[in-house]
DNA sequence: TTTTGAGTTGTTCGA
DNA sequence: GTCGAACAACTCAAA
């Protein structure tokens, strides 16, 4: 009997995961093997921690069985098959740009001595890819999206396979833990107060579909079984799911949007870019923007690696609309901070805040920080958790420092900008763009140096 | 091929 | 204080 190889990359579990099957179906002794590669680990330190935090619990779950490599997979995984005699290497499905430039550079090593990469499935219900419009073409809008999506139909999940010695890692028993618990106590509420960053109301599930410790399909099982399965929770939850998809799938399409704009209609609009900007820039990574919310966010972002969605957008449309800083630098940040940080949801939403996105924001759309955090953070019990220095005031006068005469005796920072100033600067800017969008468009948007991003991710 | 209805997450202004 | 309109046309998807 040989040998087959079990790669594990985002999947770190063995329920639902269609590659193992895979593999078992080989007939074979199936070797588990997970490598760290270098190219992945120098961005995100965050997510290096998290990765070498879980895979011990891997390690035990497969009886000690699991082989812990470093290097350049496609060097390592032909060398590893090579030695273990395997005929096949078995894989989920990688859809990003780097993923699938590093299986295709795998599979290549491997079929030079004979042997395959075998990939199966992947870690979205439905493929990126799967999804056509009754064109053929893939979609560009969200809403038809969700209904193909919705009637395209998924295999049901699958258990762990009987003939293994395994049993499930420990990340794989958190994540379902996790949601259990979330379908119990929080999904009928869901639709209601998913936008409180205030209230511990989401599902936090983002960080185990990233490492794959749960698979969407089991999440989408669950919620048609649910007794609310038909109320706004629920359908809400699905909802997200599918932009999660949705995201994935217009990546898989154009690999290039993770750090270009997708589309080419604001190619002429004027960003700031220089040392004035970059001061105001570091202001808002460090969450000394003057403005409570926004600063309560970027440093949530750095204290837990994780910032509430309704956060996410706040802070995300300050960079960009009261800044004018082009979003792949705020997408950057984002993604070198968040123990979530996904490729494709991170750039997508970011493009969908800047206006170049499939679906975007249209330009005249602006967060006001203020009315938002009024609205979301209702108590001011957020920022009051993040932000130390306006411990002091109560209620929502919290979101309004420069209203209140102690205000600032705790050191925190005045306002950088005025954001009724920059939200008008940033309407013009968007306005003339437009009008310049034809004439342009043959020049799309390279003209902008994104090799200082550090793109590979 | 042409036509038609529709489109995540907001804010401001004026009646 | 509340409400609808304006913001600006444009592109997509389906019939």
């Amino acid at each position: 009997m040989s040998t087959t190889l079990l790669w594990f990359r985002r999947d770190l579990r063995l329920g639902d995961q269609p590659a193992l099957h895979a593999a078992l179906a080989a007939g074979n002794d199936v070797l588990p093997v997970f490598v760290l590669d270098p190219r992945l680990l120098t961005t995100g330190g965050v997510r290096t921690q998290r990765l070498c935090s879980s895979l011990p619990g891997l390690r035990d779950a497969t009886r000690g069985a699991l082989l812990i490599r470093h290097g350049d997979p496609a060097e390592v995984i032909p060398r590893l098959a090579r030695e273990v005699g395997a005929a096949e290497v078995h894989v989920t499905a990688e859809t990003t740009p780097y993923g699938r430039r590093r299986d295709a550079r795998v599979d290549a090593g491997l079929a030079a001595d004979g042997r395959r990469l075998v990939a199966t499935g992947s870690p979205y219900a439905i493929d990126p890819g799967d999804v056509f419009t009754r064109a053929g073409t893939p979609y560009q809008v969200f809403t038809p999206f969700s209904r193909a999506w919705r009637e395209h139909g998924f295999p049901a999940p699958s258990g762990i396979p009987e003939e293994l010695p395994w049993h499930r890692p420990a990340g794989e028993v958190d994540a379902l833990e996790r949601w259990h618990r979330f379908l119990d106590e929080d999904l009928e509420g869901y639709a209601a107060s998913r936008d409180r960053p205030d209230l511990d109301s989401t599902s936090r599930m983002s960080e185990h579909l990233k490492y794959g410790e749960i698979h969407p399909r089991t999440m989408l099982a669950d919620l048609a079984g649910h007794p609310a399965a038909t109320g706004p929770g629920a359908q809400r939850f699905i909802t997200e799911l599918c932009w999660r998809e949705f995201y994935a799938d217009q990546v898989w399409h154009r690999p290039r949007s993770v750090w270009r704009d997708l589309r080419d209609d604001l190619a002429r609009m004027a960003y700031d870019s220089g040392a004035g900007v970059d001061r105001l820039v570091a202001a808002w990574r460090e969450g000394k923007t003057g403005y409570p919310l926004v600063d309560a966010g970027m440093r949530q972002l750095i204290a837990e690696g994780w910032m509430h969605n309704r956060v996410r957008m706040v802070t995300a449309s300050f960079l960009v609309k009261d800044l004018h800083v082009w979003w792949p630098v705020g997408a950057r940040h984002f993604l070198d901070h968040l123990v979530d940080g996904d490729l494709a949801s991170n750039s997508q939403g970011w493009q969908w805040v800047a206006g170049t996105g499939s679906d975007a924001s249209p330009y005249f759309r602006v967060f006001h920080p203020v009315t938002q955090a009024r609205r979301f953070d209702p108590v001011g019990d957020y920022v009051r958790r993040w932000v130390p220095e306006l411990r002091h005031l109560e209620g929502p006068t919290v979101h309004e420092p420069w209203r209140s005469r102690d205000g600032y005796d705790h050191g925190y920072p005045q306002p950088i900008v005025d954001h009724d100033h920059e939200r008008r600067e940033a309407v013009d800017r968007y306005r003339q763009a437009r009008i310049h969008a034809v004439q342009q468009y043959a020049h799309g948007s390279q003209g902008r140096d994104v090799r200082l991003l550090r793109p590979f991710t």
